[in-house]
RNA sequence: GGGCACGUAGAUCAGCGGAAGAUCGCUGCUUUCGCAAAGCAGAGGCCGGGGGUUCAAAUCCCCCCGUGUCCA
């Protein structure tokens, strides 16, 4: 990065100048005679023991400073985000505080919610997981503080001079840090495509804050400068409060009262981790993460499982659930949220408890088994065994090692070592969509006036093509609900022409017909929705709000929509829950939707500023992921759920007329999927519930009250005439056998040994019966030969040691150009159709005469 | 999203190319006033599903489904 990108008038402004950090190399610009960079590790920690700021703060307190100061200075103060980007596919946790606008708002392609803005965003890292507790400064889950500001080419709000000289004036005269205390180091930043200069600041050793200015667009070699430049700042709150306290640790300082209490428990590493971890779950769960295998779940279970882990090396200590309500007490007071869901929290907690109780039984289980066999085998167990029980089994080497008769030494990398078996797994993933050939609009296009969301009952209507090329018709307004927010596109007509398919691109709403568009530019055209269509998805996408309103209202509020599908034919939604739906819970979801349904409130759709629906309604109002801009589309079923969402909806819940669910399946560890159906559909799939139970009955001549009994009664008669079967083949098989050992034509002893020889027709598994019943007793030799899909099949059973099976029918083999083999006591060849069988036995007799005759001479 | 492990009797599991097993539970009988217990006898299996290899597959290979677990 050019050197001139960090020439920034406020330096000079500030008597500060440029030095290179002998250190780690890095430029930084100070007015105070350092010769490094003010951070680790260039810089011990210089204010453990003396607070680098006027006063002590507590996080609250810090916080507060930091978005008051913003305020006072122009910013609009904005509520957290989710911990989890369910608004985004290719990460899962918030991770910073600019996560919250990619990628809509950074690309340019919604205004941001306001502008500068000022933020504390708590984020998730997982990438130091092991160094929590350990480093003194790295957390699970931290509030990454920030002021942003989004500059487009007709209006800059701020960039890097007002910047810097904000952050300067916020850590000197808000906070009474010593000008000359502070370093800003130069780093160059890049990420999403997206670079431009990012300065560090550094006080007294710690990295407190960056100030990263996105400018560029990478093409190739080359940098484009960015049609919207952004002001991405981070300043760690936990790192801010530390400094001003200057304890041991930042643990010490962010978690102030809980660390005290937990540390009459635990020593100082473990009681950092427990009250991190619990801060984090604490977010986690009452932002929807429920513990699963996969996906963000699996994040959730993971912090579980570590505590447990640390807890239960000390029985007498708190409970994770007491630790977790402790936590949860303190970050409820800044964030109420929080606190709404302490019981809930536990609930799911306690599930997730069990369940570890289970995995960890089912593990110990099968390494005592894989020990005895191991003792019996004097076998030893290696590390290997070790990797795969934590890989395969969740148990981690301790545990594993506690139940071998002769323990092994764990290797001190052993998690290294499990990291480099992950290390060979193909990385396949891509998040690319399929590039779509859409046809690129021309910007000077004016914005499509989108109507559906305010009058959704308008269905036919006049307006004036903008834009018009192939099958594509751009207009000026429209009432076609595009493909969006899991609601499936609207079809119908533009003039005679068929329309279908309807999408959103940018600030257009694309129609797209059947043939390419007659229309030209600024023709007055009419556009028909196709209204039963139309009725029918409004319906299933009312309902779907009903049902996540129901089902928070029975499971809990840590359920969460976690996709959502409204189709003509039916709908879907996903939930996060721990556990599969029972029969009663379905059955109290569908009843209270439909009363619902039937009390007929209001439901109002309307645009409310951000700030305003965010305190009125929470969080919860997210249930379809974050949703960007100022405004939000608000629909309000009165009294009973509140959502952002811009589908189109009924306006009185009467109007879904009845919901059905179809069926409720697991279709992930932490996530259930129910499929119903509303209005007309729902009365479909009951009609034809009803029909088929009406056939099935006719079919079993029952009466549908009593097909209960006609089911049960026909599935005895097939198992009692299954068994009768069963019991008169074994009969006849029995019966056949005494006469074959009866019959001297079939039947010949020779030196003591009975040799049975037929030709049955039986297949491969009559055969073996058969023989089975022919040498039940010592001594004896059968010869069958049956058929089986028009080959024949020569089967050989002996009890005799002198003529075993196998080789006899080895010696068949030969004899008819068939392949096979067996065991002593069985054996089986099968030949083409049409191979000589009789022969075939001929030679398996001899054999069996002949190996008799040499036992006995 | 990917790696690994596991799906066999009602339950827990063994068997890992040659004629489906153990333990507990269940049923019946013996013993007992009755129960528990013990002994004896018995019932109970599409060996998760579908393809393939093989003379022969619960067993080997491939695909799918389900469960668990680890990693992102």
């Amino acid at each position: 990065m050019d050197e001139a990108e960090y020439r920034i008038d406020f330096f000079e402004k500030a008597g500060m100048h440029r030095r290179a950090c002998p250190s780690c190399g890095h430029a930084f610009w100070s007015s105070g005679r350092h010769e490094r960079c003010q951070e680790a590790p260039c810089t011990p920690y210089g204010f453990i023991g003396k607070p680098g700021f006027a006063s002590p703060l507590g996080l609250s307190a810090m916080r507060e400073r930091f978005l008051g100061f913003f305020e006072r200075r122009g910013h609009s103060r904005i509520r957290r985000y989710p911990v989890v980007a369910r608004w985004r596919n290719d990460v899962f946790f918030t991770q910073a505080s600019i996560y919250d606008f990619q990628p809509w708002v950074t690309s340019g392609e919604l205004p941001p919610p306001a502008n500068p803005l000022a933020i504390s965003q708590p984020c998730l890292r997982f990438l130091d997981l092991d160094e929590v507790g350990r480093s003194g400064r790295h957390f699970t889950l931290f509030e990454m503080m920030a002021h942003h500001a989004f500059n487009r080419p007709d209006h800059l709000v701020y960039f890097k001079d007002r910047c810097v000289e904000l952050c300067h004036e916020f850590l000197t005269s808000e906070l009474g840090a010593q000008s000359g205390a502070i370093t800003y180091k130069e780093e160059e930043w890049e990420g999403g495509g997206n670079l431009g200069p990012s300065l560090s600041v550094g006080l007294a050793g710690l990295e407190v804050a960056t100030l990263v200015f996105m400018e560029y667009v990478r093409d190739g070699s080359a940098l484009r400068p960015m049609p919207l430049t952004v002001v991405d700042t981070g300043y760690g709150l936990e790192r801010l409060t530390w400094l001003s306290q200057g304890t041991k640790n930042a643990y010490e300082a962010a978690f102030a009262g809980s660390y005290e209490e937990l540390r009459q428990s635990f020593p100082p590493r473990e009681t950092a981790i427990l009250i991190d971890h619990a801060r984090a779950l604490n977010f986690l769960l009452t932002d929807g993460v429920v513990p699963s295998n996969a996906k963000e779940g699996y994040f959730s279970r993971l912090l579980i499982r570590r505590m447990l882990r640390l807890l239960a090396g000390r029985a007498d200590g708190p409970e994770i659930g007491s630790i977790l309500e402790r936590v949860g007490r303190d970050v409820a007071r800044d964030f109420p949220e929080v606190g709404e869901h302490r019981d809930d929290l536990l609930t799911v907690v306690q599930a997730e408890v069990e369940r570890y109780g289970e995995a960890l039984d089912r593990a110990r289980d099968q390494i005592r088994r894989f020990e005895a066999r191991r003792i019996e085998e004097r076998r030893a167990v290696t590390v290997d065994d070790l990797l795969v029980w934590y890989d395969s089994l969740g148990v981690t080497p301790e545990v594993a090692v506690a139940e071998l008769a002769s323990p092994v030494p764990i290797p001190e990398d052993f998690y290294a070592q499990v990291a480099r078996r992950h290390e060979t797994e193909a990385r396949t993933t891509d998040y690319s969509e399929a590039p779509s050939r859409s046809i690129a609009i021309p910007a000077d296009v004016p914005a499509t006036e989108v109507r559906y969301y305010l009058d959704p009952y308008t269905l036919d209507f006049e307006a004036h093509v903008v834009f018009s090329q192939d099958a594509e018709v751009v207009l000026d307004r429209t009432y076609f609900y595009p493909t969006g927010g899991g609601q499936v596109t609207d079809t119908g007509h533009l003039g005679e022409i068929p329309v279908v398919e309807v999408v959103r691109r940018g600030p257009w709403v694309v129609h797209r017909l059947d043939r390419p568009s007659p229309f030209g530019p600024a023709e007055r055209v009419r556009g028909r929705i196709d209204a039963p269509r139309r009725t029918q998805l409004m319906q299933h996408h009312t309902a779907t709000h009903l049902l996540n309103g129901a089902l928070r209202t029975i499971l809990g509020p840590h359920v969460w929509q976690a996709g959502a599908h409204k189709a003509v034919d039916s709908a879907r939604i996903d939930i996060t829950h721990f556990r599969a739906l029972t029969r009663e819970e379905t059955r109290a979801v569908e009843r209270l939707v439909n009363r619902i349904v039937r009390e007929d409130r209001p439901v109002k759709s309307y645009f409310e500023s951000r700030n305003e629906a965010e305190r009125r309604f929470g969080f919860t109002l997210y249930q379809g992921g974050a949703v960007p801009g100022k405004e939000l589309r608000i629909v309000e079923v009165e009294g009973f759920d509140v959502e952002a969402c811009g589908g189109t909806h009924c306006t009185h819940t009467s109007e879904v007329g009845l919901v059905t669910l179809l069926g409720t399946e697991r279709i992930q560890d932490g996530v259930v999927r129910l499929t119903y159906a509303a209005g007309e559909r729902a009365l479909d799939l009951i009609e034809a519930r009803g029909e088929l139970l009406e056939k099935a009955s006719r079919s079993l001549s029952v009466p549908p009250e009593r097909l209960l009994e006609g089911i049960e009664r026909l599935q005895a008669e097939l198992e009692s005439g299954r068994r009768k079967d069963r019991s008169e083949v074994k009969r006849d098989l029995a019966a056949r056998a005494e006469s074959l050992l009866l019959d001297p034509a079939s039947t010949r002893e020779s030196n003591g040994i009975r040799i049975t020889r037929a030709r049955v027709d039986l297949d491969r598994a009559g055969l073996m019966e058969l023989s089975r019943k022919l040498t039940q007793e010592p001594g004896r030799v059968a010869i069958l030969a049956g058929e089986e899909q028009g080959r024949g099949i020569l089967f050989v059973g002996s009890s005799a040691p002198s003529a075993p099976a196998d080789s006899l029918v080895a010696a068949a083999r030969s004899a008819f150009g068939g392949r096979g083999g067996g065991n002593p006591s069985a054996a089986t060849a099968v030949g083409e159709p049409g191979a000589p069988l009789d022969q075939a036995m001929e030679a398996a007799h001899l054999l069996a005469m002949k190996t008799t005759d040499r036992s006995s001479s």
